[in-house]
DNA sequence: GCTATTTCTGTACGCCGTACAAATTGTACG
DNA sequence: CGTACAATTTGTACGGCGTACAGAAATAGC
């Protein structure tokens, strides 16, 4: 009986791994959109016939699963656990570090909201969230409202901005979003929304890094304050 | 020259309306998800073939969103602009009843948060909002950001409620929702997250009325606030 | 070496959105 | 009134989708 953790499977040898899988349908994502990113496609890419693609997964949005659990994997909770940093700085890097990882792929982000986020990963935020506001002296329960309160405004945030990007526009800059949306605000009829029309520089601005923190600002006010 | 304002149009009497494709995609989007409000299943519910409703829309997109624009024009901007009332119970209201209306159309809700919500009803919302922030003391860039953030809240709550709906479950109760989430909590390892297996309960009620007025509030306290 | 099991391919089915041409139905003008 | 013309709808078709199914090739344990 030693231990016997060899790979111990009959049948050929795989060619690919999930990880590849993944990876070829984010590229497809960032290049083409959702729609690029069909089996298909990502079969194409990775040099297989499309059904051997259900080898790995069981369907198409097993796929999808395992994307969004892989993004959010790839921002380590670890690192915004330190005590000496204050709970409310830890929060706001998350956020921004969560935006930074997904907005990088928009496509993913739509495909994120589709289906409900109960993965683990998704877990282990909600987890973390609640250690962190534990510490700013919210009880249990107001720990997890609050907890919840962030991940609406993180998630809500990153999908109002990803749906800005039609499908494959994936590598435009902020600055060049936030100009393309001011040319557009040009147009609003002053006389029928004249504050919208006074505030274009702002709105152009809603999909802005800065605008992000300035919600998430006010939001941990809400929470700390009163 | 007398003023010809008659329907005056050569061709067939169209045998449908734009609001009768909308209602029957609404309908299908309730009762099958968003994989049921195909062009196809449209056009036999209202008994034309497939590509007759290339008649009434240019393609699948241009129909979708004006069923995001149908649905955010159900709700009477006017109701919530009595100065008599306090501006953060308007604001309240408001969110509420954006919420009931979306709601009760999950699928949509996919569908709007697929793309840009840049249509005139949108706009109009936007507007409002303003109009009702500013009475609070805010200058215009701040009352244009403050209504960003509660777009963000409003849409990114609803978002996330919506995902947790499987395709074609538009038809349950909000206690039965929280319920069926409860149980998929109870499976939550207690030794990895303490926290999250201790607010179960919380958790579960991510989704209920209760939690989306305690975030607005917390919301509203943040832009209120200091 | 034989057998059981796994991986991958070939093929096929039923769906999708939608382009194109023809048939039909109506208006406007001679 | 007849005719030309425009709008609506249908028939048909194309390419692409997710994926089910059967068979061939490859590999492990007996």
């Amino acid at each position: 009986m030693t231990t016997q953790a060899r790979s111990s499977k009959p049948g050929p040898r795989r060619s690919l791994t999930e990880n590849e899988i993944m990876d070829a349908a984010l590229e497809l994502l960032d290049e083409g959109g959702v729609s690029a990113a069909s089996v298909r496609g990502i079969a194409a890419r990775v040099g297989v016939a499309p059904n051997a693609v259900y080898t790995y997964f069981p369907d198409k949005a097993a796929v999808i699963k395992a994307i969004v659990e892989y993004l959010l994997g790839q921002v380590d909770l670890a690192v915004f656990s330190d005590r000496n940093v204050p709970w409310r700085q830890r929060i706001e890097s998350l956020a921004l570090e969560l935006r930074e990882r997904l907005t990088a792929h928009p496509g993913a982000v739509s495909l994120m909201i589709g289906g409900p986020m109960d993965g683990p990963r998704a877990l282990a935020l909600n987890e973390h969230l609640m250690e962190t506001l534990r510490e700013s002296g919210l009880d249990p329960a107001e720990a997890a409202r609050a907890s919840y309160l962030l991940v609406v405004y993180v998630f809500g945030s990153i999908a109002l901005e990803s749906a800005e990007l039609a499908d494959g526009l994936s590598g435009i800059s902020e600055a060049a979003r936030v100009s393309t949306r001011l040319k557009g605000f040009s147009a609003i009829p002053a006389g029928q929304y004249p504050l919208s029309a006074g505030a274009a520089r702002i709105m152009a601005a809603y999909v802005s890094t800065e605008q992000y923190r300035w919600g998430l600002k006010k939001v941990l006010d809400g929470l700390a304050g009163a």
